[in-house]
RNA sequence: GUGGGUAUAGCUCAGGUGGUUAGAGCGCCAGGUUGUGGCCCUGGAGGUCGCCGGUUCAAGUCCGGUUAUCCACCCCA
């Protein structure tokens, strides 16, 4: 039979690499319950329509990475490409917002792309997504990066460079862009790339944050947006970097961060890795404020804002853990004590202690090493002489140190072992 | 969608200019005298050399195709 391989970019993961996305979930859960921010689950599959009208319909996540298909009754559905689409459409459906209220959630899950898999993407990757809905402050932004940042400590992450600006509001943007075109029509056509000469009159903006050097080249003299801001947005802004100065956050104005997904507007940020072995897709989070996306689907008129946390890029800058750490191991000498052996390790278990029992009879040798490397602290030899006696040998694998155990004692003896151990 | 690299044991990889029974390290299993691990030593299992076709007396090695995978571009987390 040939063998059935999974589908390109879609990844299994097994310990150890699984543990990383454990610790990262559980870290998650830990800091943002600091901050008041609860977990929600939205579904994986959403309508197209609203992955085109919050992402943008021009958008490359849109036009081209989308996994898009028609179900049965020939619907057209999406597999989410990332989260704030959803969980807004699920707030809208299932929150009665009241004014002045602030809702914060997250949620964790995987998210799909359909784009060619490297370094730090995949066609299913696994965001942790935040969500803030309500307020209009500020405070709410800064609150976020610095919840965010938190977090990124919390993993023991170095070597990242938080960077931000601001794309302004509806009122001042277009004049900035409109500014832009203009800067642009006096620069030499020939010398802007051919992807910039198109962006020029579809979205202005993509042209600020263009690799090409000589794009980057000319875009140096280029206005920036921040200098355009209108009063309310230049507030606004400078309030959150005053947060970020005020609690020592290490940030960078960057003038040509502009995000791929159009609901963004004032404040943006993206948190890049500067290490050596993230390889080209350095961003491992990013986010910013979307005022006007509940309202667009559908909704009350209400603030919002958020970031995604990108788990396969964080992955790739965590240490991949040792195996789990297990208390005990029961290795059995004789075939009439695999009974008695599963019943013990049972009530060790209902005690709370970790560990595994020989499922077969071997060499106590190869039960030692088995034992060994599986990170085990104590092991237990059960044989017909104990089943006797009424006594089994207790080793430490650590210490090396052994003790005969009655079958009563074992459990209050296993527990000294491993906090004599641990103190 | 575009470009480049790679494909040999469970894993990481060696295998100049084609030439007998395809190797190493790690891992796995078993032993090194009775029921005691790690270190060390010995032995063993395990591969249709990604797949299809071509050149040749002879292909893991050369050529073409195909698939998979990695990396990069585009874009994004």
């Amino acid at each position: 039979m040939s063998k059935i391989t999974k589908v390109k970019g879609f990844p299994d993961l097994f310990p150890p690499q699984s543990n990383l996305y454990v610790f990262m979930e559980n870290t998650a859960r830990k800091i943002f319950s600091y901050y008041g921010c609860e977990e929600i689950r939205t579904p994986i599959l959403e309508k197209t329509e609203l992955f085109a009208r919050s992402i943008g319909n021009e958008t490359d996540i849109v036009q081209k990475e989308m996994y898009t298909f028609l179900d049965k009754k020939n619907r057209s559905l999406t597999l989410r490409p990332e989260a704030t689409a959803g969980v807004v459409r699920a707030f809208i459906e299932n929150v009665q917002a009241k004014s002045d209220e602030v809702f914060k959630f997250f949620t964790i899950g995987p998210m799909f792309r359909y784009e060619r898999p490297q370094k730090g993407r995949l066609r299913q990757f696994h965001q942790i997504n935040v969500e803030y809905f309500g307020p209009q402050s500020p405070q709410a932004d800064g609150e976020l990066i610095l919840m965010l940042w938190h977090y990124l400590h919390a993993l023991q992450l170095n070597n990242l460079s938080l960077q931000i600006n601001s794309l302004g509001c509806p009122q001042c943007r277009p004049i900035f862009e409109q500014k832009l075109i203009a800067f642009l029509q006096t620069v030499d056509e020939a010398a802007l790339c051919p992807d910039c000469q198109r962006r020029k009159t579809t979205n202005p903006l993509r042209v600020l944050d263009c690799k090409e050097q000589s794009c980057k080249q000319i875009l140096i003299k280029a206005p920036t947006i921040i200098d355009n801001l209108c009063s309310t947005c230049r507030s606004h802004f400078q309030a959150v970097l005053d947060i970020l100065d005020n609690t020592k956050i290490p940030y960078q104005l960057n003038h040509k961060l502009v995000r791929g997904l159009d609901y963004y507007q004032r404040t943006t940020f993206e948190v890049i890795a500067t290490s050596n072995n993230i390889g080209a897709q350095s961003a491992i989070a990013g986010g910013g404020r979307y005022d006007g996306l509940v309202k667009n689907l559908g909704g009350p008129d209400v603030p919002g804002l958020g970031f995604a946390c990108g788990m396969e890029r964080i992955a790739l800058l965590l240490e991949v853990q040792n195996n789990l750490q297990k208390d005990f191991f029961i290795a059995v000498l004789s075939e009439k004590c695999l009974l008695p052996a599963m019943s013990l390790a049972n009530k060790l278990r209902h005690q709370g202690l970790s560990g595994e029992v020989s499922f077969e009879v071997k060499s106590l040798k190869s039960q030692l090493r088995y034992a060994n490397k599986h990170n085990i602290k104590i092991c237990l030899f059960f044989g017909e002489d104990e089943l006797h006696s009424g006594k089994i040998p207790v080793k430490d694998l650590e210490t090396g140190t052994q003790h005969e155990v009655f079958f009563e004692d074992i459990i209050t003896t296993l527990k000294r072992f491993l906090k004599t151990e641990i103190g």
